[in-house]
DNA sequence: TAGCATAGTGTTATATTATAACAAAATTAT
DNA sequence: ATAATTTTGTTATAATATAACACTATGCTA
């Protein structure tokens, strides 16, 4: 069972620490290099970290970006079942929590019957603020 | 514009015809790896024609797995509109074609009213034969 | 059909993302 | 206290992907 109230090891909270201070997704390696000052450094440290940390739901994983973002629901009780919107333009991305989506996926079965265990979802478009600027 | 029926180049030929011979998705290396005794010597060859060919729709790539695979309607008309089922056990991905969950997740609009573009989804769970093997 | 634009090829090198493997220290449970 | 588990630190390397440049083939279009 996934312990999610568990106190956060040193390198945990230093990972997460520094992905929840930033409102776009941030990489690996850039995390890495900002948290070096504080005694982290090689990639394992910061890998095992993020690992856990998905596993806890306090950040997602952005699939197509290969990049890693705080949860935005303070305890994410769906670590495994994450909608995003992402800007083809920014690269911002917002977490979706939308219950009828969130329930529509959930109660989703294949053709074969499979129930799945979870899901994730991104949609890609123009945020509103890019849009306006393309207006201009 | 896109053109769908563009005559496909050598590469790209070579790259979707070992693509469409196999169930599973196939990854960029091990793709390279079986076309080299068909001359392509090379990362940037593969990955160019994959990246055409996902343009085109022939093929579509699985975040999730770093992996691609061929579409399963011969001329997909929605290659950024994209939902598969994944076996956590097997690895093994099938395209999911249902015009309701189309439907829905291309009138999804967002809390701020963007209507998106395209989207991605990917369901997790146990195939039916994996579930079966568990079961002996 | 000549000229031009676009798309594709071949190549080398390198950037980016991620994990294997192993020993030691810290934490938690019994 | 001690056994089990988790976390850490470390080195090395694997796996995935792109930059940059010179060249060739193909398809327009005038």
């Amino acid at each position: 069972m996934i312990k999610k109230n568990k106190a956060l090891s040193k390198n945990q909270k230093l990972v997460l620490d520094f992905i929840q201070r930033n409102k776009k997704p941030v990489k690996a390696y850039s995390i890495l290099s900002n948290v070096q000052k504080n005694g982290i450094k090689a990639p394992p440290q910061v890998y095992r970290a993020l690992d856990k940390l998905i596993e806890m739901g306090k950040i997602h994983r952005i699939e197509s970006q290969n990049s890693f973002v705080a949860c935005n629901t303070s305890d994410c009780e769906t670590p495994h079942a994450t909608a995003f919107s992402i800007c083809n333009s920014c690269d911002e991305v917002s977490e979706i929590n939308d219950p009828k989506l969130f329930k529509y996926l959930l109660d989703f079965k294949d053709h074969n019957g499979v129930k799945f265990a979870g899901y994730n979802l991104e949609f890609f478009g123009i945020c509103k603020s890019c849009e306006q600027i393309q207006k201009v």
